[in-house]
DNA sequence: CTTAGGG
DNA sequence: CCCTAAG
């Protein structure tokens, strides 16, 4: 109830000054703060099957817009069927009425898969599987399931490559314009694993004053417990109860933290593919039918993208632009649960990293390529992983997803791939002579878990330091709100501001507004053309420097009353 | 916990 | 966004 804080309407340039208003804190100088501010926090998609293979090429990626207009469901074939002809809910129904911080899902939804996971432990893995199950890409009919020690492949084929990106970009959540606040929508969003986690749950809320069931202060800490129980624990090694349910505000689908290794490679997704496509176009010789560039580079191809389990609950009012970004979230929130590759040719796990793929028998001219599959493992050494390579050597190609800085960029990404890569080229190849221009790869299956063990205390630790929230970044209404407030309240009081236009958009932190005005003020002072990101209006840049250049005056004037006095006094003295 | 700034 | 020093 933040609202009479700022029911006064303030004029545009008549900002008030606010009986407490009070100097900061600190004199510390506030300096450079023009510099600039990495905006493209990008984080490449999943390219990290791509980055094993050494080349992957992309084409379109139909998929995900099939995966939400047809909601298409592929059956699977498991070597667990039991599971599978199981119908499941497409949302577990415990949450609706719920305080949402304390919700449990329905196990019912699931259960199917969890137990399926927990009793076929030797399998190492489960399917997700069932009618609900949502796939990126087809089948085709010779799905065979392969057990090599706790990852399982499935030999899946189809038509359509998908990439995966993640959105951070998010619906307007709820600005309150300091005096009113407007209805709830906002979501949330579940992940899942095949254990017991939620992945891809997108929960709509709606909020309006209610009593908050959770102090606000709490809001925060809970959440990190949760989040890093779901993401680190509870996905890496097994809870002591394995039924338990998770709950994950949407914004704590924290991705990997990103490492300063991947950083060249994040840039942008769509240049990065656009780059391979046309490198493995160029430096191609037509060494009889080779589906090998005269270097001996193989080519791979991932013809599809299995998706676990995606439950999304949206209201019919949110555009579809939104509902693909939930998706695109929830995908990449699986990916970036720290999984790792896994590589396996004719069945057979591949896990020294450092041997040539032609040492490992993928080379131009073997014959295994048919076989080769990947597969998303679980890593529960991930941590290592992440951390010991840190000149990307050999086995530092074996890169954790990352994401990718917005939808935009993935779907441009995906449709610019499409553009580079006419159906023909790739469909026509398996009935020609030159059929192998490019190798199937095999399907990977998301869902694999080895059997589960308990992390020490440190471990947990070290994995809970890695976390990372998405980036959200600010929608031009948000911009609004916060100038509003700034205008209102000034630079120096983030918490009111916060509780005056964000209060009940929970993954606004009042260092993440400070922040924000912070870029906003460096936004306003350089030229339109090197801004980046959704193009905030001009009109609301200059009220950012106007209220920048007020609020930093008035500051100044409150710090040094004195110095001025003195002064004068030192100029009276002359 | 809040602020302010640097990373 | 994250991390931290400071208050």
């Amino acid at each position: 109830m933040v609202s009479h804080k700022c029911v006064e309407e303030v004029g545009y340039k008549s900002y008030l000054l606010p009986a407490n208003a009070r100097a900061p804190r600190s004199a510390r100088k506030r300096r450079s703060i023009e510099k600039t501010i990495s905006e493209d926090d990008n984080m490449c998609a999943i390219d990290l099957l791509a980055t094993v293979a050494g080349h992957l090429s992309f084409e379109s990626g139909s998929s995900i817009d099939k995966l939400i207009e047809d909601h298409r469901v592929v059956t699977q074939k498991s070597v667990k069927e039991e599971f599978l002809e199981e119908e499941k809910p497409l949302m577990p129904e415990a949450l609706s009425g719920e305080n949402p911080y304390q919700g449990s899902l329905s196990t019912s939804g699931f259960s199917s898969v969890i137990n399926g996971k927990v009793e076929n432990e030797a399998d190492g893995f489960s399917y997700s599987g069932g009618s609900d199950a949502c796939q990126v890409g087809s089948f085709s009919e010779d799905i065979k399931p392969d057990i090599d020690g706790d990852a399982l492949v499935l030999d899946a084929r189809a038509n359509v490559v998908v990439s995966l990106g993640s959105s951070s970009r998010t619906e307007v959540p709820s600005i309150g314009n300091c005096d009113s606040h407007g209805v709830r929508d906002d979501v949330n969003l579940f992940s899942r694993d095949d254990d017991e986690n939620f992945s891809g749950y997108i929960h709509p809320r709606v909020r309006k004053n209610s009593p908050r069931t959770v102090p606000r202060i709490g809001d925060r800490r809970i959440r990190k417990i949760l989040a890093s129980r779901h993401w680190k624990g509870g996905s890496r090694h097994a809870d002591t109860k394995p039924w338990r349910n998770y709950y994950l505000h949407h914004q704590r689908s924290y991705p990997i933290k990103k490492r300063k290794n991947f950083d060249h490679i994040s840039d942008s997704i769509t240049d990065d593919y656009r780059l391979r496509t046309k490198m493995h176009r160029g430096s191609r010789k037509g060494q009889g039918a080779s589906f090998v560039a005269s270097n001996s580079h193989v080519k791979l191809r991932i013809k599809s993208f299995r998706v676990p389990e995606l439950f999304i609950e949206i209201p019919e009012t949110a555009t579809v632009g939104s509902l693909k970004r939930m998706v695109m979230e929830a995908v990449s929130t699986l990916l970036s649960d720290g999984h790792r590759v896994g590589l396996m040719v004719h069945g057979k796990k591949v896990r020294d990293d450092n041997k040539t793929l032609h040492q490992t028998g993928i080379s131009q001219d073997n014959t295994h390529l048919d076989s080769l599959d990947f597969s998303l493992e679980p890593s529960s050494d991930m941590p290592q992983l992440l951390t010991s390579h840190p000149s990307g050597h050999a086995s530092g190609e074996l890169l954790p997803v990352c994401q990718a800085a917005n939808m935009d960029n993935v779907l441009e990404s995906v449709h610019h791939d499409s553009a580079l890569f006419p159906s023909d080229s790739l469909g026509k190849n398996n009935v020609t002579g030159d059929s192998k221009a490019m190798i199937p790869v095999a399907l990977t299956e998301l869902a694999s878990r080895p059997p589960c063990r308990k992390l020490k205390r440190s471990e947990q630790q070290q994995q809970q330091a890695a976390q990372r929230r998405i980036r959200r970044p600010f929608s031009v209404a948000e911009v609004e709100a916060l100038v509003q407030a700034v205008e209102k309240l000034g630079t120096g009081r983030w918490r009111d501001v916060k509780l005056c236009a964000f209060e009940d958009a929970d993954h606004r932190t009042y260092v993440d507004l400070k922040d924000k005005w912070k870029t906003l003020v460096h936004t306003a002072k350089i030229s339109p053309q090197q801004r980046r990101g959704e193009p905030v209006p001009q009109e609301l840049l200059n009220r950012v420097l106007n209220a920048h250049g007020y609020w930093t005056q008035q500051q100044m004037q409150l710090q040094q009353p004195e110095t001025q006095a003195q002064t004068t006094e030192a100029l009276l003295l002359l």
